[in-house]
DNA sequence: AATATCAGCTTAAACGTTTAAGTAGAATTG
DNA sequence: CAATTCTACTTAAACGTTTAAGCTGATATT
């Protein structure tokens, strides 16, 4: 069928109308002086023709391409999804397009890809992987290239607008909740700590326990990294602790970390929420489900997501005017579901009823 | 700190250098015709100046952006993330980028995107959100544009390349597994038949009960939607059936839906598989947990998409070629974990002794 | 020694837009 | 009616590359 594969240019356009490819630009764009009737012409041809502006020529003399980057650790991280169908429903109303640049939090990686950011032609940044005390980030930042932070934060980058939960307050809700239920021995999996979120997810459960007077015991702090493993791991060792040491209750600083922790506890045969109860972070579509169920502290990704994007255009597009400081500090909910006991009360009973049962009427 | 911001140009190099724009083009892009000297000089003040080029002018002059699109129902199908990560990890070999483009299986906006590709910029296009028939997608693939279906594909697209798995086959090794098992009243949900997984998944599993004799019933069969709650919905309705009508085990065409069965079986204090056995399809990662541990078919989501953007890269960059059809059918595998008996037999020896109890003490 | 070849450059056009500056003619003004 | 302002255009430069074609002087060929 095709024979040539030139698409239709504006050149075409302009003579076929016999109008300069000036006027087809200003018809194009909705520019003022240009008459009715010509207008309507241009138009008409154009939509004969099936023009489109070529995007690649446009940015490069106005020096926007419409493109947005978003760096994340990976594809595979389960906030990725909902945080992302938020920036997409932003950048799709705007006419902007979302590219995702997956880092593996890996340093020199993620170094490299913010350093290519500008020259690749992105007018802007979504990043959700920062590191604390990012350099390259900062130098970004400095040269004025329009980043948004989303989820995590860097402390040390003095100008670096964002959007993210707080996290102390989320972690404070959290260990509030598991005291409250009477908890005295509480393991924690903490997440990393060059993370704004493994900090501030810690630090806000330390203070809860502090308000209540309980202590924090270091074997049942144990490091983590956000990853599912991790979190397996860090049971399978605290369950060794003697038992008048070992937790009644787990916070994990993720849900990731809790599903580790809930399979741990699976395979050493503890009872959820019986025997300990756990509560996870970050609401991730796995612990709602029938048979996880983890109670865990919520935020709204996609929301989060939305509000970064649309920020950051609105930067991207407001040229001159003065940059002030953009800080979004969205509120944490805690979302009981069944890993904390209380609604399995009825159930415990029950089973301790049938075991009466059976001992009456074998 | 910056004033200007001009970033550093071709021109800026070639000014400091002492020799045109077009000698330092050739040193950056390592081509012949330059002195050892110079090219080491322009090396050296390329170096000096952190002299990146511009990608939107090279776009602009070979036509070519190193950007691929990634079109996807929505980055909260389970698929994507593996699909992506194995995108992403060819695409970064090769020095291309990812653009993400969900569009919620909406047809019309499927359409707009499809046709919007070539003048946005994108040298091809990895789509795993295809509808059979589609009208856009034909056109695009007729006019030459780099496409590769992923996933899906679309059987009236002739010229269309793709990487999928053989649904059929899975369909029947999920069947079979459940016939093999001794089941012989089996519910199946559908996936959407305007698309070829669901369609292939559905024909593999009846082409098993045919083979293996055994009848299926139409109300066993139910139409779903590849979302949770259709599969949540369909076993709330099966399982009103007359008991002798009810399945033994149900066949799920994607695990979503998988686990929408799974938690109204749970609802109905259906024990899974005691009572019911269920097989998904996809081996997402839910079904892994061990509180789920669905029994499912396998495919490796990574090596597809990482064999579809690099055989898409294939086809961009060798221009002139006799483009050939190219097709890849990955064979799927059964993941066998704990929704489909065995306990079978844990199930038939309690029912036995349980006999006995009653004969013994009534 | 005249000619061909070649390495090592430069020139200039091209890619498809946008936009500042220019122009011709019509309309408005004093 | 001459001067001014507008309107509706056009011209041409610019964005930052690539690349075909051209040029120059040196080396190789006959």
């Amino acid at each position: 069928m095709s024979s040539k594969n030139r698409s239709v240019t504006l050149k075409d356009v302009s003579k076929l109308a016999n109008v300069s490819p000036a006027t087809v630009s200003l018809v194009m764009n909705g520019k003022p002086g240009v008459g009715a009737e010509t207008r309507e012409r241009v138009l008409q041809i154009a939509e004969a023709l099936e023009y489109r502006p070529n995007l690649v020529a446009r940015s490069l003399v106005n020096g926007r391409s419409k493109l947005i980057a978003m760096l994340i650790s990976s594809t595979r991280n389960p906030m990725f999804p909902e945080l992302a169908e938020g920036v997409d429903q932003a950048l799709k109303a705007r006419g902007y397009t979302l590219s995702i640049i997956p880092t593996g939090d890996d340093e020199k990686l993620e170094a490299r890809e913010l350093g290519a950011l500008r020259y690749r032609g992105f007018d802007g940044v979504i990043t959700s992987s920062t590191l604390i005390n990012n350099r390259e980030l900062h130098k970004l930042v400095e040269s004025g290239f329009p980043v948004m932070s989303v989820l995590r934060r860097d402390y040390s980058c003095k100008n670096l607008d964002y959007v993210v939960l707080d996290g102390i307050k989320g972690g404070y809700i959290a260990m509030e909740h598991l005291i409250r239920l009477g908890h005295q021995q509480i393991g924690i999996i903490k997440g990393p700590q060059e993370t704004s979120t493994g900090i501030e997810r810690l630090k806000g459960a330390l203070w809860a326990m502090a308000d209540y007077g309980i202590q924090a015991s270091d074997p049942l702090i144990r490091g983590g990294d956000f990853f599912s493993a991790s979190g397996y791991a860090a049971v399978m060792d605290m369950m060794r602790l003697p038992p008048r040491e070992s937790p009644s209750a787990i916070y994990a600083c993720n849900d990731d970390m809790a599903v580790g922790a809930f399979d741990a506890l699976w395979d050493l045969n503890i009872k959820v929420p019986e025997d300990v109860a756990l509560v996870g972070f970050n609401n991730t579509a796995v612990t709602a489900l029938k048979s996880v169920a983890i109670t865990t502290v919520s935020l709204n990704k996609i929301e989060m997501g939305r509000q970064a994007a649309d920020h950051l255009i609105d930067i991207i597009e407001q040229e001159g005017g003065e940059r002030q400081p953009f800080a979004v500090m969205l509120k944490p909910e805690l979302v009981i579901r069944k890993t904390c006991g209380f609604s399995q009360m009825g159930r415990y009973l029950l089973e301790k009823i049938k075991e009466e049962d059976k001992r009456i009427f074998p």
